[in-house]
DNA sequence: TTTTTTGCAAATGGTTTGCATCCTT
DNA sequence: AAGGATGCAAACCATTTGCAAAAAA
């Protein structure tokens, strides 16, 4: 998330009448800067060591709109918590999770997001955002 | 889930000491007769409209003993409660959701699989269970 | 000054767990 | 017998929500 999607967070607030607060610029701040995806605990976490006492309430409040935004987007399901990651207008890539270091790796593959695009044809299904995870072990745990 | 399964549950439980018991042979019953995904919830109202008055206990003990043996797996991850469903020794299927009316289209495409496979081999990853989901609008909804 | 936002604390809700008792083996 | 399994109720825990006070428009 670069620096020109604060202007792009903040007219997404204003067009539907929502407020430009400094608890949510604060937020955005901080997510600018993560590398990876990220859990709202961690957010919270370094809010906090940063002496930003932005609440839980405020923080799960906010990161369903920055996922509106088109800022965010949820990634790694099947955990109890929710994890973000930014939607870089970079090429898509998808994650290999580890069963047994827990590593997340990133991978991109032109022709595994071909075959999806294929398939979304063939079924008239108009795809809005494909979750491809493979659990698994990677080299070093094998 | 057909019936040779049974045995199958049966074993996996002796192998490791574990017991065959009536609540974990009313659960096998009522779940072989399942089609498509379910949750735990469903499953529940089942049993007890079935006069099986199986605790949730009990059964959210069980069903991951089901996935360790190998006759259920999860699937639709990303929502706040677990979706199981068979593991057909047929082709492996994956999932469209339609974000509008919910319907969850099954599908299977080998030249997807083929990709998935490469990709795994090119990072030296071993898979154990590989997720696709597709969310976005059918053909009705779009 | 009207409306949204915040923080707090309490509520939620699916899932898990401690424990005494009940079944299998 | 001995050890796993069950049911109950309480605990978990990430996330959500009600409400009164605070801030933005």
């Amino acid at each position: 998330m670069v620096a020109s999607t604060k202007p792009r967070f903040q007219n997404f607030l204003k067009e539907r009448g929502y407020k430009w607060t400094s608890e949510r610029e604060a937020l955005w701040e901080e997510i600018v800067k993560l590398e990876g995806h990220f859990e709202a605990e961690e957010l919270s976490h370094l809010l906090w060591k940063k002496g930003k006492r932005i609440s839980k309430a405020t923080l799960y409040r906010t990161l369903p709109l920055l996922v509106k935004a088109g800022l965010l987007k949820e990634v790694i399901h099947g955990e109890k918590h929710r994890h973000y990651e930014h939607t870089h207008d970079e090429a898509h890539h998808d994650h290999l999770i580890c069963l047994k270091c827990g590593q997340v790796i990133e991978f991109q593959d032109v022709p595994l997001k071909k075959a999806e695009e294929r398939v979304c044809r063939r079924i008239h299904f108009r795809p809005e955002r494909i979750l491809v995870e493979i659990f698994g072990y990677c080299q070093r745990c094998q």
